[in-house]
DNA sequence: CTGAAAGCGCTAACAA
DNA sequence: TTGTTAGCGCTTTCAG
């Protein structure tokens, strides 16, 4: 069946009634005539009518439309998050538009006029690696639209924030290597200015200290992609004679780090025992299948959301900003 | 810098001049006199104008919007294919409308009338698993949007298609465990309403015909995920005496097979070589790192948005509806 | 119970 | 060179 975009107007005309009247019908309105609603509505389904959301959102000053920054879709963390944004979103009628900064901070700031100008009604965002600058945040708040950060957070400015237990997720890890008899420990770790990283340094640096270990500046290599480990296989390399563990910011790292120690003799957990964050699939599955932190992006996602539609639909009662921290645990596999 | 969303309306006001003026000359209208076309740009970047894009859209009657119905967000090579399309979507000024039926029909159907609702110019879609009726695309075509089908596609609609080299791929990898020597190989294959799966199962029995084999039924079994290599596992590990290779539709199933065959004593590839498809990042962290099909996402979508602009942007001049085909390639490893 | 009219923000044909 | 007007599709106040 045909079903070439029909507008109110054009139910009007066929029926001979003016478009306030096939308005009201439509969505029941008590004033009605049970008569007219029952034409009005049996036109509509037959001629296969579905309201424009275009011209309600112009009407109605509201797209029901979510905007997401993202560093990298192709990323199994971020992909489950998207997947638990969508999936409430979703239930709660929400559009999602979703954007790419591919790590770029030039990208970041277009994504977000590119949001805002399609006037959607919150925007959820994780950080890229290269913003330093937060002015284009600070933006977004002052022309009133909600926002919510998602993992990787701006401290300079003041809104909702779902996390992950990265100083836990950290503590627990190290603390784990540390349990099983693991006393040299390697941090590989993401570069200072990300919060998630410093976190993990943090809870790194606290296991140590619960457990009377001097840290050793030299056992903290900023390296968190395989690439990098690659770079600074040398390093590693000449390290690995000194330590008995590795606690390594992401799983990739923890990954590739195995991979470069087993190809020199190192043998794992044996010699040095490693765990990762972030339970990827890749996890379960390297060899040998790697103790790490999970954490669920999926949850991230559903509670941003929650939290950015309760702003969005309550915008004059006023709430704190709250953080969100979403716990995490510890998968222990073969890796240590 | 407040910005609190100027109208073109509000500029006019500010300014004592007409909202066409203000419009014109913000688009470097001929007509608009230098002086006139300064004074409004100042002060349009002065409040930070931004024009609203639902606005446009409504006057326009074009959206500037795509929209993208996939099965599962969460996964390596649909995160891609997202990745290629947000890419040449966003480098051509399109937004892009993601939802995600969860492999579930009723959802898919719903997905396809939000999307209209939210009149997007244009549709990308792989089709669930779960879809067998394909009204909905029929009614998509007759509403006169274009749409294009990326990997799983309908053969009941007639519109354009990207798709992978499923049977070539599936050709090259079982000629690769025949050359290898291999005589008995298992397929494990997708269900058969699947055109993906049925392609790649085709390309299986090409090659053992081109072998000089004859197909057995009994080496072809209807396991197309690591929860159903698990549910399947006593079927396979009986039939595993009999083979020498195995042939899984894609990476998941067959890095789940060698781990249950790995547990049960088989040595891989000694005993059992085995192939994947799909070259997912586990491929080559698995062990032993999988020999697989590597099949681009990326470049996927970024040609199915190709093409989908290509119709929206010349509604009129008619161009035959194309399939792509996306080719592939063998990635050796270990496994075989 | 129904209709006319205005307006959301923008553009474009037509007038001046 | 600029302004007036109508209209994209819909809702809603006000009138009848």
């Amino acid at each position: 069946m045909k079903s070439n975009l029909i507008s109110i107007n054009d139910i009007a005309r066929a029926l001979g009634i003016s478009p306030s009247t096939v308005s009201r019908a439509l969505k029941d309105h008590p004033d009605i005539s049970t008569e007219t609603k029952r034409i009005v509505k049996e036109y509509a389904e037959q001629v296969n009518y579905r309201p424009n959301a275009l011209a309600l959102s112009l009407k109605r000053q509201r797209s029901n439309t979510l905007g997401l920054i993202i560093p990298e879709i192709t990323h199994h963390f971020f992909s489950s998050v998207i997947s638990g944004i969508e999936e409430l979103a979703y239930a709660k009628g929400y559009r999602l538009i979703i954007c790419q900064s591919n790590e770029d901070y030039n990208r970041e700031v277009i994504n977000t006029q590119v949001l805002l100008d399609n006037r959607v009604d919150g925007i959820l965002i994780s950080i890229s690696k290269t913003t330093h600058d937060h002015g284009h945040f600070k933006d977004l708040i002052d022309s009133g639209i909600p926002l919510v950060f998602l993992d990787r957070v701006s401290e300079e400015v003041e809104t909702d924030r779902v996390v992950t237990a990265d100083f836990e997720g950290a503590l627990i890890a190290t603390s784990h290597l540390l349990e099983t008899g693991r006393k040299r420990i390697l941090h590989l770790a993401s570069p200072k200015h990300l919060h998630v990283g410093r976190l993990r340094q943090e809870g790194y640096l606290k296991a140590l200290q619960n457990y009377g270990i001097e840290p050793d500046p030299d056992l903290i290599i900023q390296c968190d992609t395989r690439l990098e480990v690659y770079q600074l296989k040398e390093e590693i390399l000449r390290i690995a004679p000194k330590i008995d563990g590795i606690f390594a910011v992401n799983d990739f790292t923890a990954i590739a780090a195995m991979q470069i120690l087993q190809e020199n003799g190192s043998r794992i957990p044996e010699d040095i025992a490693v765990t990762g964050f972030g339970n990827d699939p890749i996890a379960s599955i390297a060899y040998p299948p790697l103790t790490t932190v999970e954490q669920s992006g999926f949850e991230m996602g559903r509670q941003a959301v929650e939290i950015l539609i309760k702003r969005i639909e309550n915008p004059s009662t006023f709430i704190d900003f709250q953080t969100r921290v979403i716990p995490v645990s510890l998968e222990k596999r073969a890796s240590t």
